[in-house]
RNA sequence: GCCCAAGUGGCGGAAUAGGUAGACGCACAGGACUUAAAAUCCUGCGAGUGUAAUAACUCGUGCCGGUUCAAGUCCGGCCUUGGGCACCA
């Protein structure tokens, strides 16, 4: 059979049909399947993103047989420095440069026969599409949600560019490997900590997994502590320190604070003064890579002042250091050497006294090399002595109030979202900056903000965005006082247009909003979101943020619109390495369609392996797949007159093992059901009927759509199967009339008896004694107990 | 360092309200068909003891221990690999 042909025949009739155009019928039951729109890079389709899109297409095709209102769709991740790199390196502006990548990628969706529905296809570089995301800036700006403030920007002085922090891992720049600086820059932000907390919660109303919930938990990373405050010895000056172990304040025997730290001027003695001077000025040459460098040596600067212990009233050493962060906290801390490894380290170095306050039972007396254990028993600590952990932390925090001198504090490891990028190829931030009233957006009528069509997307030598370059674009009139005024010159990140997407596809035409309330509150809600762990926690987390400002400000249904996410593992080579190029392990999809067809690689994608786990490349499994398609084909050549089905357990199983499969992430297993039942039909002596066949084309039809479809045709056995309904399993059809179990005897398997299915226990006992090897195993000794559970084993217990 | 996931034949992997470990596929071996090869079909395939061949038996799901009539599955303690975060107080 000609794979090629009758692929693109079906591929043409599902086009021809609309088969897979969702329909804006509103009684139907929605269904909103969705894959992580790609971003169109030169590489083409990757066999990963085959694999994550068949398993999904198979959901949405199962779905659609099953009377849903099925939403699959797709478009392009499209802005971003790629494509500008690209552009830059080839002469030809970034969206030529997109157009033609995704024509390519188009085609080979198209090929493998994805059920996407492309009459709602986008580019986020769409002005349609990106007017909103504008749009909806200027209503975080409206509430308070964006602002300017001046963050450090990775830096490279011979580039003259501003680097993202992948750009510059390590500290040095990755295209000339000169060391990266930090640069001060105005940026716009998004109060995202504001709702760290809600983002937390929210996790309840989505049925992510675990791992999923986990990964957004850990990166915002609550923590309960206590805010204490320190009053500076000999200045009328206190400071405020953020600690999750209040319990331990007995052992703190010096603080730090942040080099950049607002009282450090103020504190610092005259004697002390050069050296602190000189240790802040080392530390703003430094970038944050350097700062937070693994294992670096603890450095520090006495700052000849003390602060007291609230708790002993004892003067304590005041110093700076970096490896207290600014940005967590207060700024500040409170050193408990005895029990933190990293004030143990900094205090030995600086011959701090190291109080122990906890101890574990049993622990013996040694010399420190390490701290102390972080939990046990109080010591050493006045009214928390005898006291564990978690008792010690209340009675602390209630003393603290008491003497008004701290109070129980949250705090979020999650910062703002730096909202601005110094590049050519994003959304342009839609802000006007004025003399004399300041920073406003532009009308909103006004938008979208296009992108000048020019070719000026080269960097610029002063870290400002080329579009600083462009000066008729930038110059424009104040929105308030109409006076001359100049636009923002950056543009927003790649982030930005994915935060929102999965609600434009929902009503991707829509020229009044960015989509309607009504198709929202049909679609209600991704049912299935699928992509790489890689996106797990920061694009969805972007996603999630955003979907909630919209909420709170009244413009979608949802506080949370995505139900279930799923991730799957990678595809590697086949020598188990991540596929690349320098490798020489890519495996290209065209190569595989062209040679073994488009069913086969669906096949072989779903069955290689745990879908949330990565699988190595195997050309050979891959033939064995092509095998079982053949398999099925030459099936039909054993069709009979006869009708109904030739065994109806089989059948039923099998429609409830691929059923369940399909949503429950276990395509090989569904695979494997498929084949099992095969090898069956096979061995029938009398030849297949035609509902035997009709039923496996339909349940292998959401996994190799085009052969099936063609057998289907060319058997008569009936409409096109995305025309037909899935088969319903019945519960009590699924388990054989006979059933083969095990005998064991003291927990050993010892012989297998055959009965019928649910039989009475007297007789499986009386079959179990019957056999001759279990009588060898009991005989001369006495029988303590029979465990004997029906359909699953007998097991006799002799002494 | 912390958090998470996973360790099962030659390989990818099945099997968890605890109940016959190794489904299904690949590779391999033997056979059929063929002048021959490929393709296809049939048979075998965890390790070992044993047998003419059966039968039967022992061991076996990373390691050590435990709970249980019964453990890949549950509990405690390790080891290894992969992933994420990383001086977050």
């Amino acid at each position: 059979m000609n794979y090629k042909t009758i692929e693109k025949k079906w591929q043409e009739y599902w086009q021809k049909n609309k088969t897979f155009v969702a329909k804006d019928d509103h009684t139907l039951k929605p269904y909103y399947i969705l894959v992580e729109f790609p971003y169109p890079s030169g590489n083409g389709l990757h066999v990963g993103h085959v694999r994550s899109y068949t398993a999904q297409d198979a959901i949405a095709r199962m779905k659609r047989m099953q009377g849903y209102n099925v939403l699959y769709p797709m478009g392009w991740d499209a802005f971003g420095a790629p494509a500008e790199q690209y552009a830059i390196k080839n002469h030809i502006h970034p969206k030529d440069a997109v157009k033609e990548n995704i024509s390519n990628f188009k085609k080979q969706m198209q090929t493998l026969g994805f059920s996407f529905d492309w009459s709602r296809e986008f580019l986020t570089t769409d002005p349609d599409y990106y007017k909103w995301t504008q749009w909806q800036f200027i209503q975080f700006y409206k509430h308070n949600m964006a602002y300017k403030d001046t963050v450090p920007v990775n830096w490279c002085p011979t580039c003259k560019t501003v680097l993202s922090n992948e750009d510059a891992a390590g500290g040095v720049c990755e295209r000339c490997k000169s060391k990266v600086v930090q640069k001060e820059k105005s940026q716009w932000m998004l109060k995202m900590s504001e709702y760290a907390e809600d983002l937390l919660t929210g996790l309840e109303d989505t049925n992510f997994a675990d791992k999923v919930k986990l990964g957004q938990i850990n990166w915002i990373g609550k923590s309960l502590g206590a805010e204490i405050n320190f009053q500076v010895d000999g200045f009328n000056e206190s400071f405020t320190v953020f600690t999750t172990r209040c319990d331990t304040l007995f052992g703190a025997t010096y603080c730090v604070l942040a080099p950049e730290h607002q009282l450090v001027a103020k504190i610092t003695s005259d004697t002390q003064k050069e050296e602190v001077e000189k240790y802040i000025a080392d530390c703003t040459l430094k970038n944050e890579l350097e700062r937070t460098e693994l294992n670096k040596e603890k450095t520090g600067v006495f700052l000849g002042s003390y602060a007291i212990n609230p708790a002993t009233n004892k003067k304590i050493p005041i110093y700076i250091s970096d490896y207290v962060l600014s940005k967590y906290g207060t700024g500040a801390i409170m050193a408990v050497p005895a029990h933190d490894e990293r004030d143990f380290e900094f205090a030995k170095k600086y011959n701090i006294p190291i109080i122990q306050v906890l101890k574990k039972e049993n622990e013996k007396e040694t010399e420190l090399e390490h701290a102390y254990t972080e939990d046990g028993i109080h010591i050493n600590s006045d009214f928390l002595n005898g006291l564990n952990k978690e008792e010690a932390i209340n009675k602390t925090l209630a003393w603290l109030e008491e003497q008004k001198i701290g109070t129980k504090k949250v705090n979020y490891k999650m910062r703002d979202w730096i909202f601005s990028r110094q590049r050519f190829w994003g959304e342009p931030i839609p802000m006007i900056y004025c003399e004399k009233c300041g920073w406003n957006p532009m009308d909103e009528k006004d938008l979208p903000l296009l992108l000048p069509d020019v070719a000026e997307y080269l960097p610029t030598d002063n870290g400002e965005s080329p579009l600083a370059k462009i000066t008729d674009w930038v110059n424009t009139t104040c929105p308030i006082c109409g006076g001359s005024a100049k636009r923002e010159t950056d543009t927003m990140p790649n982030w930005a247009g994915s935060s929102w997407y999965f609600l434009r596809f929902m009503d991707p035409h829509n020229d009044e909003s960015f989509a309607s309330m009504d198709a929202m509150q049909y679609w209600q809600k991704v049912n299935w979101y699928n992509g790489g762990m890689e996106h797990t926690a920061r694009h969805l987390l972007y996603a999630r943020f955003w979907v909630q400002m919209l909420y709170n400000f009244g413009l979608v249904p949802k506080k949370e619109m995505i139900w279930t996410r799923v991730s799957h593992g990678m595809v590697l080579g086949s020598n188990n390495e991540k596929m690349s190029k320098s490798k020489g392990n890519v495996i290209n999809p065209d190569d595989i369609v062209s040679e073994f067809g488009a069913d086969t690689l669906r096949v072989y994608e779903l069955f290689m392996g745990d879908y949330e786990q990565d699988a190595a490349w195997s050309t050979d499994s891959l033939k064995g797949c092509k095998r079982f398609i053949e398999r099925i084909e030459k099936l039909g050549l054993k069709l009979n007159d006869k009708s109904g089905y030739t065994n109806e357990i089989s059948i039923h199983k099998t429609i409830k093992k691929v059923t369940n499969d399909l949503v429950s992430l276990k395509y090989n297993t569904a695979v494997a059901a498929l084949m099992i039942l095969l090898n069956e039909f096979e061995k029938y002596p009398d030849g297949i009927t035609k509902d035997d066949y009709l039923l496996i084309l339909t349940l292998l039809n959401p996994i190799a759509p085009h052969i099936t479809e063609e057998l289907n045709e060319i058997y008569h056995l009936g409409a096109p199967l995305c025309e037909t309904t899935w088969p319903i399993f019945d519960d009590s059809k699924c388990l054989d009339e006979e059933i083969t179990i095990g005998v064991q005897v003291n927990g050993k398997l010892r012989a297998s008896i055959t009965s019928k299915k649910d039989e009475e226990k007297a007789i499986l006992e009386k079959l179990a004694l019957a056999e001759e090897n279990v009588q060898k195993h009991i005989s001369g000794k006495e029988i303590v107990k029979t465990i004997i559970i029906p359909n699953k084993i007998v097991n006799i217990v002799v002494k």
